[in-house]
DNA sequence: TGCGCAATTGACTTTTACGTAAGAATTTTT
DNA sequence: AAAAATTCTTACGTAAAAGTCAATTGCGCA
C-alpha cells in the first residue's frame, strides 16, 4: 500500500474536485498531514474519503457523515461513553434499515414499470 | 378510501410544510385538482407524495425524483419509447443496488463499532 | 535560474430545497 | 354576521455543499 496520495490523485479516483476535499478538511471530516503547505493523504485518509462518498450516495448530510465517521474512530473510553455510542449506532442502523426498505420498495415498483413496458412491447408485436 | 385530502392533512401525515407541497407542485411532481383556488389532493396524489418522501430519504434530488415518478406514469406509447423507459429503469436500478451495497457496508462497519464498544465494556467490568 | 505545473488560501457566487412573511380570499366556527 | 382559521399567491431570505476566480507559492527540471 502506498504511503501518500496527492490531492489530485484522489480527486480523480473519487470523481470530486480539490475544492471538495479541502471543504471536507475544513469541515473536520479528514485531516491529511502537510509537507510545507501541501496536503499529503495517507491510506487512512483515503479510506475516510471512501466512507464519506458512501454517506453522500446515501443522502446523508456532512453533519450526519461527521457523526458516523466519529463513531468509527472514537477511542476506547469509559462505560457511559461506550453506551452512548452503542445507542447512536443503533439509531443510525434504524435509519439505514429504513433506507433499505425504501430501496426494496422502489425496486419493486420499477420492476412493475418494466413489466408493463415489456407487456406493451409484446402487444405491439402482436398487433403489427 | 377517501376521495380528497386537504393540504394540511397531508402535511401532518408526512411531516412536511404546506410550502413544501406547493413547491412540489411548482416542480411538477404532483398536480392536485382545484376547487376554486384551493387544492384538493386525491389518493393518487397522496401516493405520489409517499414516493417523493421515499426518494428524499434515499438522497435523490427533486430532478431525480421527477425522473422516477415520470417513469411510473408514462402512458403506454410506441416501441422506441418503451425501450427507452426500460433502459432508464435499469439505470435507476443500478443506482439503487449501489445504494443498497453502501448500506450493507455501513451496517457492517457499525456492527464492528458496536462490537468494539461491547468488548470494551466487558473489559471495564473485569478490571473494576 | 527561469518556466510551467500543481497546490494553496480567500473571497465571492451558485444551486437546491425549502423557510418566512405579507396581504388577500375563502371557509369554517361560534 | 362576525370572528377565527385555513388557504392562496407573490416575493424575498437562507443554509448546505460545493463551484469559480484571483492571487500567490513552491517544486521539478531543462
Amino acid at each position: 500500500m502506498r504511503e501518500f496520495y496527492t490531492i489530485t490523485e484522489l480527486t480523480r479516483e473519487f470523481g470530486v474536485s480539490t475544492r471538495t476535499l479541502r471543504f471536507y478538511e475544513d469541515e473536520g471530516l479528514i485531516a491529511p498531514v502537510r509537507r510545507g503547505r501541501t496536503r499529503l493523504f495517507r491510506p487512512g485518509d483515503r479510506h475516510l474519503i471512501k466512507q464519506i462518498m458512501r454517506g453522500k450516495r446515501l443522502g446523508f448530510s456532512i453533519a450526519e457523515i461527521r457523526e458516523i465517521v466519529q463513531m468509527y474512530k472514537e477511542p476506547p473510553g469509559e462505560a457511559g461513553q461506550m453506551r452512548a455510542i452503542v445507542d447512536r449506532v443503533e439509531e443510525k442502523r434504524a435509519e439505514l434499515r429504513q433506507k433499505r426498505k425504501d430501496i426494496e420498495e422502489t425496486l419493486a415498483e420499477l420492476d412493475q414499470v418494466e413489466e408493463n413496458c415489456l407487456n406493451r412491447l409484446a402487444e405491439l408485436r402482436v398487433a403489427s
